[in-house]
RNA sequence: UGCCCGGUAGCUCAGUGGCAGAGCAGGUGACUGUUAAUCACUUGGUCGCUGGUUCGAUCCCAGCCCGGGCAGCCA
């Protein structure tokens, strides 16, 4: 984290007007000895301003240099406006040309979506809906954009934009998203760190197959033609890279937990792969996962962490992506601050997994599918449970033990017949499950229990099962599935939306 | 993978078994401290692909491709 805020602090430099990535201070000189400026043959040596320092600029500026994309112009007969943006913010700034300008012939050039330099003085708006603009001094147009330049001033699809994926970001909805998504990142790490967690980095390449979270995808260096195979006419993993099957990672879980029964509280943050033939606004083949493993924790210390982060999230996103989150409550989803408000404000709800199925069938409602203790909450049931009948973030705990996975801890004292792991699921509106996570199985004799009913070789986790021969512990942790955090701190509807380039089946453009 | 919906101009969409439509974008002109500017005129089409029915198919039928929604799987 420090190396991140100093990162930050470097290329942001002295906060105010004249920040930038620009060689040297800002100097007047250099902006003299500029060339008076028309079609692209160099930068300037001048030092930029973002504009979303020059929006925020507490002054007027003798001197300035922007630079950044053209959104919109508006020509006069006199003169023209022109709507630059560079991506530091939401917002555009106000360019006035004046027709009297040297290279003014080629004000022409700067279209929708060219790219431009643009010198001139800071000053306050004549015009009405904005406080600064900058009158130019000179300009030059870096890069011309043409008629087919895809994104117009207005009108587009997420679909459409999509398939644009390598311009999309200019759009403001996608610049927000991507600000917003960057802004997240940094605050996971910040919750963390400042809360003495370490992070630690897991495998992306792995033999373990079996954690039941999904299809995996194959990591192989075999001639896929013409495989070595084995005397009985299989094929010969052993000559395979790694000398076994391997699989990109589904979860970094497992080897989380040896780190925590080391350092007490870590966690991963990476990207996970899943290859699952999904079609849904929520699922992606490729997607990044938070996963806290804290030692000496049990499933209540679980569940008051997952609700900690959740609302340290939301309030740091809300706190320092103010103009974003407006732009998405405007043109995304109207009730998007008011939610995040409510949520913010609310202790999280529990129920118990039995509960749930009471509250389930007390309803009065006509399932698809049918609610029956043993069986997995649907979608329905779980949107019920946050939308409709607590209407707010809910924790659903102590899931049947069938339907969980080997490694979550046996609930004591259960009725025959009723056995649950100390599993939950944090359920937000809107998305459904956002955290899965459970308190681990800490006993030796049960694990291999639970290992035996799911069919488990332990041959395959003899170092999973070491941490429980050696100084074992209780501990506890959860998955947060990234980007739909993200969705539902921005009200982006579609997990394709709200990452740079999605994978998901069929699709591995750019 | 199952079910449902869609594919017509650069974008968003309407439409019809018989000459291919609108709005926006683009172009030209006018006007304007404009800001999704406005007004007039205007360019622009393999109607997803392949096959079938028909005198004639963008329209009806079949298969395929692509996109979206829901479900399952999960984060």
């Amino acid at each position: 984290m420090p190396i991140l805020a100093q990162e930050i602090a470097r290329r942001i430099g002295a906060r105010g007007s004249t920040a930038g990535f620009g060689p040297g201070p800002r100097s007047v000189s250099g902006f003299a000895s500029r060339r008076q400026g028309g079609l692209a043959d160099g930068l300037s040596t001048m030092s930029r301003t973002l504009v979303k320092d020059a929006l925020n600029a507490a002054a007027p500026m003798d001197a300035i240099l922007l630079q950044g994309w053209v959104r919109t112009r508006r020509d006069a007969k006199a003169f023209s406006f022109i709507e630059l943006n560079d991506g530091s913010c939401l917002k555009g700034i106000q360019i006035v040309a004046d027709a009297a300008l040297p290279d003014y012939a080629h004000i022409t050039k700067a279209n929708t979506g060219a790219s431009l330099e643009v010198r001139g003085k800071l000053v306050e708006s004549k015009g009405s809906g904005q406080k600064w603009e900058v009158v130019a001094t000179g300009f030059t147009v870096l890069g011309e954009a043409d008629v087919t330049y895809p994104l117009q001033k207005k009108g587009h699809t997420m679909e459409f934009l999509r398939e644009i994926a390598h311009l999309r970001p200019r759009s403001n909805l996608f610049g927000a998203v991507f600000r917003v998504r960057s802004r997240l990142a940094y605050a996971i790490h910040q919750f963390f760190q400042d809360k003495g967690f370490y992070y630690v980095h897991t495998p992306i390449v792995t033999a373990s197959d079996a954690e039941g979270a999904g299809d995996m995808f194959r990591v192989t260096t075999l001639d896929l033609a013409n495989p070595p195979k084995t005397e009985d006419g299989a094929i010969d993993h052993a000559k395979d890279f790694f000398g076994k099957k391997t699989f990109l990672t589904v979860s970094g879980q497992l080897e989380a937990e040896i780190f925590a029964c080391a350092l007490s509280n870590v966690y991963t943050f990476g990207p996970t792969f899943r290859a699952e033939n999904s079609h849904t606004s929520r699922h992606a083949s490729e997607f990044w996962m938070i996963e806290p493993e804290v030692a000496f924790c049990d499933l209540n210390g679980d569940m008051d962490l997952a609700e900690e982060f959740v609302k340290y999230l939301i309030r740091d996103i809300r706190s320092h992506c103010p103009g974003d989150l407006e732009f998405f409550a405007k043109f995304v989803d109207k009730d998007l601050l008011a939610r995040l408000d409510f949520v913010l404000n609310q202790p999280f709800k529990r129920c118990s997994y039995t509960e749930a199925i009471e509250i389930l069938g007390q309803s009065g409602k006509t399932w698809e599918h049918p609610v029956s203790w043993g069986d997995n909450l649907q979608s329905e049931h779980e949107r019920y449970l946050t939308e409709e009948h607590f209407k707010c973030p809910v924790t659903v705990y102590n899931y049947p033990r069938a339907i969980k996975a080997f490694y979550m801890r046996q609930t004591d004292g259960c009725a025959e017949g009723r056995e649950t792991v100390a599993a939950m699921d944090l359920l937000v509106p809107g998305i459904g499950e956002i955290i899965g996570g459970s308190q681990r199985e800490e006993r030796l004799d049960k694990l291999r229990a639970g290992m035996v009913l799911h069919h488990l070789d332990e041959k395959n986790y003899w170092w999973y099962l070491d941490l429980r021969r050696f100084g074992t512990v209780p501990h506890a942790g959860f998955g947060l599935g990234f980007e739909r955090m993200l969705m539902f701190v921005t009200g982006v509807g579609n997990i394709r939306d709200v990452i740079p380039f999605a994978r998901t089946p069929g699709t591995a453009e750019f």
